[in-house]
DNA sequence: GGAGATGATTGAAG
DNA sequence: CTTCAATCATCTCC
């Protein structure tokens, strides 16, 4: 029997003597040196453990507090914090300090660029500007199409809103309503702030990862609807012949050199009503297949140059007229030259084709 | 419908 | 950053 002396041990060591909402026999016991008395403490605290759930709500509360009234009971509570904040803390050693998830990042990322999270960039996306600023003067479809663009993207970002701001809400009442709880429950048993830190970054996570499926789907739907606006930026349109004649006749006429310079793109994009960077693709282009097949281009080199050579004679014949050097209206021009200059530009016709 | 022309895109190089 | 070179996707002409 060297079981009695630890339980009364235990029983004497967690404090139950004295206490006011205990029965006048289990407190008589503590102090007891009878063996049958304290027998029969024991029974009695172990019948009362046993029918403990059949009491009333009523008396478990009158216990409860009973119990948070005990003298000893804050001794005994911070030891046990104690020893569960160390047990917590070698528990959250190997949890905390988890890196951002990179793929979590890439969603934010792109959600940011496309203009769907962040601040409202007039429902600009990237993808948009970048049409636009591609598809430069192409006209009112495009415009259409932009504006298509914009409203489904602008659609989309409602929703992602919307639902973002649902499941935030959610997130907070609950995690609100479980501190709640682990606090009321803290006054009973002990648990520590980092613990109820840690069941709310538990719950923060849990719906991050909610968050993370609603910014998924958000990304495929941006990248639907971009890549169906990607595809239709594809539909090109030829430029207008008076663009390509324009483009031509600076190529041809800086043949030894030609390489535009920004202010020359600048005003060869406003003539053309074109962007700077078509200009730059169009004389890449140019240049490419100029090189590639110089013969094919021949034809084509010698008219343009005869147009300049005849652009510059009236030029210096008619001297206030010069300041449209490139962009002659060849109808028009042509009714306007003397005899003259029509024998000099088939001199200069002839002369470049059979160069 | 096919061939060639043409504007746009992409990746490498400087 | 610009330019080159290759390539793609579409347009235009026959």
């Amino acid at each position: 029997m060297d079981e009695q002396p630890r339980l009364m041990h235990s029983h004497t060591g967690v404090g139950m003597a004295g206490h006011p909402g205990l029965p006048q026999h289990m407190q008589e016991g503590t102090g007891g040196t009878d063996g049958d008395g304290r027998k029969q403490d024991i029974g009695d605290i172990l019948q009362q453990i046993m029918t403990i759930t059949d009491q009333s709500l009523d008396e478990a509360q009158a216990r409860k507090h009973a119990l948070n009234c005990h003298r000893m009971k804050p001794a005994l509570f911070n030891v046990l914090c104690e020893i569960k904040e160390k047990t917590v803390l070698s528990i959250r050693g190997a949890q905390e300090e988890e890196p951002p998830d990179p793929q979590l990042m890439r969603l934010d990322n792109m959600l940011l660029a496309e203009g769907v999270s962040g601040p409202e960039k007039g429902g600009g996306s990237a993808a948009a500007a970048a049409a636009a600023a591609a598809s430069g003067g192409a006209g009112a479809d495009n415009s259409a199409e932009h504006s298509d663009y914009r409203a489904k993207l602008s659609q989309i970002r409602q929703i992602y809103h919307t639902e973002l701001e649902k499941y935030e809400q959610a997130c907070n009442e609950f995690t609100t309503h479980v501190m709640n709880l682990l606090r009321e429950q803290s006054r009973t048993r002990p648990i520590s702030p980092k613990e109820i830190e840690r069941m709310v970054s538990i719950i923060h996570r849990k719906f991050s990862s909610i968050q993370m499926q609603l910014k998924q789907s958000t990304c495929e739907a941006v990248m639907i609807l971009r890549s169906r606006f990607l595809d239709a930026r594809r539909k090109r349109r030829n430029f207008n012949k008076q663009a390509t004649e324009i483009l031509n006749e600076y190529f041809y006429s800086h043949l030894s050199n030609p390489y535009p310079s920004e202010e020359a793109k600048e005003e060869l994009a406003k003539k053309c009503a074109i962007t700077v960077a078509q200009v730059s693709n169009w004389f890449g282009n140019k240049r490419i297949r100029y090189k590639k097949n110089i013969g094919k281009f021949q034809e084509e080199a010698n008219m343009y140059a005869a147009r300049t050579a005849v652009n510059a004679a009236n030029a210096s014949s008619h001297g206030s007229q010069a300041n449209s050097p490139s962009t002659p209206n060849s109808a028009g021009e042509t009714g306007m030259l003397s005899g003259c200059y029509r024998k000099l530009l088939l001199f200069f016709f002839f002369f470049f084709s059979f160069v």
